[in-house]
DNA sequence: GCAACTCGGTCACAAATGCAACCGAGTTAA
DNA sequence: TTAACTCGGTTGCATTTGTGACCGAGTTGC
């Protein structure tokens, strides 16, 4: 029963309202498009689409919380003997390869509209470091667990704390995954194409791998 | 009630179930098909399939119940001073002419296959007779309005009873569109195509007409 | 003769949805 | 300042839908 006809037609729904929506947003602007507009144009009652996403913003960010706790994911399924942050390298490269939007390497026209969409609207920027923010956390008990630390689970706390340096490092990630993502938007927000930039963005993802796994210090900082 | 999503969506589903249906009929024969693989088909659930049809037999007769009333519509909207039979006449005519299914007189394939199906099912074409009934007892009341006959309202009936002479003129005509909406499936289905049929039908439908108008003696019988 | 099965159709209940009215904050206009 | 308006978001309630279990009649198999 894991897949009945009201599973589905509930995806369908949900994807329904958030593409129609983030197509508005595209042509008019996120705040020149009202939410009553939307649930017409997804032949969805207003209550119904408050119930699908919690807020406005919501309707863009679903496509980026659909990704959420992937970093995490991708430590825990390492293979044996593959250290947390090489998988995470790995997986990274991958994502590169396959031109996904998360990587900041997909040329698409409209993936690109979507990023100017985000990052040009206040209030959905300023979500997605909320994300972000969530993003490490997750990832932070993960590689506790990697790291062989029993997580604490303080008397008052609903979710166990890692400790301070899987903390760290997956706050260094987190940021430097930013970084790179935004590196390669970038670049192809300067005309160029996602072939002619791939070979820079493997370099720069090496870079930063390296930094993250053998510190500053051999940089000379 | 206007037009609203909750209407607009039923409408959606009605003919979503129901064009289903007549597709796998048409594919598998009737009785090969059951009811659970049309409502997966058509995407609902089995008991939301009879909240529209009451029985299997609705999915099919539905295009025909969708045409209730109409000659008691054709009637009461007459232009003022053209008898009941005329605009009856007159709207056959017209209905020959944009080779409506309901004149037999529409050549393509997917309502040909139609006809076939209602017709070689007993349980359809059975059905098909009760429709008939009914649409002779409104054709009657209409009748009898036209004819300035004011309809008698008998105690214990819910709706009022018509005079014998409308009533009698009804079925006529009922019967007479049956048999002239049949010569002109019979000719199509022999291969002919509805452009060559067509003048054949005007001329049956004349001389029909002319005979429920003026009576049999008229033709020597 | 009888059990197991199929198939059209129904039932009770919970989940999803539409609808209309409303709230509260921010804007505009007089 | 106040009144009217817009817009994101909510609420109560009726309608619609999915789910699973069930009924009764007709077949099939033994």
């Amino acid at each position: 029963m894991v897949e009945g006809l009201r599973t589905r037609k509930k995806e369908r729904t949900r994807r329904a309202i958030s593409e129609v929506a983030i197509a508005m947003f595209l042509e008019h602007g996120f705040d020149r498009v009202g939410v009553a507009e939307i649930a017409a144009a997804a032949e969805v009652s207003k209550p119904t689409l408050f119930r699908y996403f919690p807020s406005k913003e919501d309707l863009v960010l679903q496509r980026i919380a659909d990704h959420r706790g992937e970093a995490a994911a991708v430590v825990r399924a390492r293979p044996a003997g593959r250290a947390p942050l090489d998988a995470l390298h790995d997986a990274f490269m991958a994502g590169l390869d396959a031109r996904e939007p998360t990587t900041g390497l997909c040329d698409h026209p409209a993936v690109l509209a979507y990023h100017r969409l985000v990052f040009d609207t206040p209030s959905l920027a300023s979500r997605v470091a909320e994300y972000a923010a969530a993003e490490t956390e997750a990832l932070a008990e993960a590689m506790g667990e990697a790291a062989g630390f029993a997580p604490r689970a303080p008397a008052g706390a609903s979710r166990p704390v890692p400790h301070l340096t899987p903390r760290l490092v997956a706050a260094q990630y987190v940021t430097v995954r930013q970084i790179l993502a935004r590196d390669n938007y970038a670049a192809l927000a300067s005309g160029r194409t996602a072939g002619e930039v791939y070979g820079e963005a493997v370099a720069a993802a090496g870079t930063a791998f390296e930094l993250l796994r053998h510190g500053a210090r051999a940089h000379g900082l």
